[in-house]
DNA sequence: GTCATTATCCTAATATTGTTAGTTTATGGG
DNA sequence: CCCATAAACTAACAATATTAGGATAATGAC
């Protein structure tokens, strides 16, 4: 009988398949050994364990975000920037739902620091340089998009927001305009017992 | 042998705590029957499956969070009803995080409606007629809260925040009071060509 | 208080998944 | 062509979920 021939390369990609149309959570082994129509256990010789092809997924997950991230930004400033940002990070949701959750699932710290992760946060002090703000409320603002990116998407994608009216869209749209003038204007919006 | 007196009640209870201390993920029927010293088939006496008891563990959460919500709004309005609500949907997460999973547990649409996920809609709503906001206006700003919300408690637990500086406390402090200056300044925020 | 009913709990069996150990074999380098 | 190696396999075991059917403790009717 012939080989196979299985790759990490190929196990994670057709993994990432799987993920995007069936689940991240229906990720399993036994899955992609029938794929390649091979014994569960020959899989083994490929991947340390499930958690370890799950981990490859994840930082694939973070590399294709961050690559996304990057093309989407390079050339843009300010308000622009923004909702290029903005707008990878929901369509990335919608398109790969899979790859999405991955991109959230527990890696060790070693992999993590050199994963995309790195990048997408070097992305947004980049962009969010274009606004009015000290350093420490720089990432008070990272933290404040990147939670409402998360949330909102993972809202939409558990259609949280479908049997509501008015549109999803008009939504998105308006907070970012709104999280824009916010930006603008952070520093009037803080207390002075809580400035510095 | 005596029986051991079970009940969908008191297994959904012992549930709970299972997905408080280990995850709403480590949730498993076998776990549970070990706890009671019954064998894992009996369960099935008392609910249909695990999909029934997660389903069952998710309803229990939303009810709980409705509850925190109105206990903690009671009597406030504006800005104060604005912290309120925010800091019960953190503090949940953090001291319920199997809860807090457990929250987001797809249920059919039967259950959702007359679950505790209504009456946080209402609660939000109620809370964001002390702003000025049309009626539009209002559910994309429930949006982009109940994202943040969201977004935030989840990369708090899991640690995206704990390894930069500077404190999240202060990240959270800081994004509420810009929200709630952006609430009350959100029409001048919509570009013309986008109002209405 | 006895007895019939019933719901509770059990045993047994099956399917799916993950994992390890040890064996066979295809494949490419010498 | 041989043979070292890595790829794939077989075999076995452990968890979990689920269903079917049997035994029995509890409960209530009389």
């Amino acid at each position: 009988m012939p080989r196979a021939g299985l790759t990490r390369a190929r196990l994670i990609e057709a993994a990432v398949k799987v993920a995007d149309e069936h689940g991240f959570d229906a990720l399993t082994l036994a899955a992609l050994s029938r794929q390649f129509d091979v014994k569960l256990a020959s899989l083994y010789a490929h991947v340390k364990n499930l958690d370890d092809l799950k981990s490859g997924v994840a930082l694939y997950a973070l590399a294709e975000l961050a690559d996304r991230v990057d093309e989407a930004i390079a050339g843009r400033a300010g308000a622009d920037a923004l909702f290029a940002l903005a707008d990878v990070h929901r369509r990335f949701a919608r398109e790969h739902p899979g790859l999405f959750t991955a991109a959230r699932y527990r890696i060790d710290a070693a992999d993590a620091a050199a994963s995309g992760g790195a990048r997408l946060s070097r992305a947004s002090h980049a962009i969010l340089r274009g606004y009015p703000l000290s350093e420490d409320d720089r990432v008070h603002a990272i933290r404040l998009l990147g939670s409402f990116f998360l949330g909102f998407s993972l809202l939409e994608m558990a259609g949280s927001f479908s049997h509501s009216q008015p549109d999803t869209d008009t939504s998105w749209l308006r907070s970012l305009h709104a999280l824009d003038g916010l930006l603008k204007a952070w520093a009037t919006n803080i207390p002075s017992t809580l400035a510095n």
